[in-house]
DNA sequence: TAAAGTATTTTTGTATCCACGTATTATCAA
DNA sequence: TTGATAATACGTGGATACAAAAATACTTTA
């Protein structure tokens, strides 16, 4: 079974990864604000461990994009503006849609059903409230991706789930239109079966261009 | 006039940036070769400095794809398999087709203009035999890029640009197919000048799905 | 009140040290 | 010779203490 993203739940641990990871997941969950600094002390105590590692946590997240370091001026949680969350969903939806069209001629049965199931747990979870509707959600885009078989492509698609998660979470707590998205996700199911490859992405690109505006409105404005 | 990309020629240079131009200037030129390790000690001797500022730059350069970083192994430099050279120009075909949908109503004749100076000085420096045609090829894909006006877009575009230049120097070097370049980029000039969006976009992700097999033949086996 | 100068705090980088994993070499038995 | 195993050298990952430079905060003075 090809994992879906949240990638490399591994349990290798140098101490960068772990700091790497729990400064993540903090940001994921909304943890940190935007605006807010990161203390390289702080947090590496907060671990246990010393600032280098912290230190260099903070290179790759920001890297990702989840971070903004400003010489001589540390670090701060970066925030995404109106602007840059639209272009996030532009570059999903190529991207995104590059994934279906690669995927869809590996697509059995068996994998229909399971991307229903996932579906379907993604829309209990809505109704139940939890938030890890969002998390679900990830998951079966995560799936399609997944079978596109193409690792940097999953990877960049994953990195740019990261970043929206915290106003997916902001989003789905303030509404409830989430429910709505059954139908938009059953689509690109549909899509999916129809065989036609270019019908698919173009449905995939929509889909996410047209969640883009939703999400808009519960946009901090940022630095 | 919109940078395009080699991007951030800035000197603000903290010694961390310092070390992680200097490393990925060496990587672009093809100064150290797939598998060889790159030792933080030597690195930080060579430009004058500490561990500490060439290992934060190792995770940036790994994060990049161009060095891959094993637990309790180092930092060897990143290799591309054939698969994986394929999948960069997938993904660039996708977003380099996004850059030009989005940058086409912003081009006006001065625009075109600058586009065809841009590819007249990459067939001079490719007669010339001067390998900074890659360069030249660069700064004509970076420019409609940053007609785009997304940064996001740009950065990432960029980045791939990056992974692939020791390649495409291999290429340039081996053989001088980079002549007919010129038509396949003229041909992406004049899908610009027709207007239509969609067209232009399909045309650039032709482009460079086309160079893609040329390039794949260059490709050292990797690890 | 505004400007200038001083002090403080942070950030960044250096230098050193150590434990541990990896790789290499040397040693020894078959 | 060959293969397995032990000894060793090396580099990595990390800790810690310290120094310099920048940015921020705080006075003091005009």
């Amino acid at each position: 079974m090809p994992a879906a993203f949240p990638a490399e739940p591994q349990m290798s641990a140098t101490a960068e990864e772990e700091a790497y990871r729990h400064i993540q997941r903090a940001l994921r969950l909304g943890r940190y604000k935007p605006g807010d600094r990161l203390i390289p002390e702080e947090i590496a105590a907060e671990i246990g461990m010393s600032r280098m590692p912290v230190r260099e946590a903070f290179r790759r997240l920001a890297s990702d994009g989840l971070v903004v370091l400003r010489p001589n001026r540390g670090c701060v949680v970066a925030g995404l503006t109106v602007d840059e969350l639209y272009e996030i969903f532009e570059i999903r939806s190529v991207l995104e849609g590059l994934a279906v069209r690669l995927a869809m001629p590996r697509i059995d049965e068996e994998e229909f059903e399971e991307l229903e199931r996932l579906l379907e747990r993604m829309e209990r979870a809505g109704q139940s409230g939890s938030s890890d509707w969002v998390v679900r959600h990830q998951e079966f885009h995560g799936r399609i991706c997944a079978l596109s078989r193409r690792p940097k492509l999953i990877h960049q698609i994953s990195a740019l789930h990261v970043v929206i998660e915290p106003y997916m979470r902001i989003w789905f707590d303030d509404c409830d239109k989430p429910h709505s998205a059954r139908e938009e996700h059953a689509v690109v199911i549909a899509a999916l079966r129809s065989g036609d490859e270019l019908h698919a992405e173009k449905v995939m690109q929509d889909h996410i261009l047209s969640t883009a505006p939703m999400l808009a409105e519960f946009v901090s404005p940022s630095r």
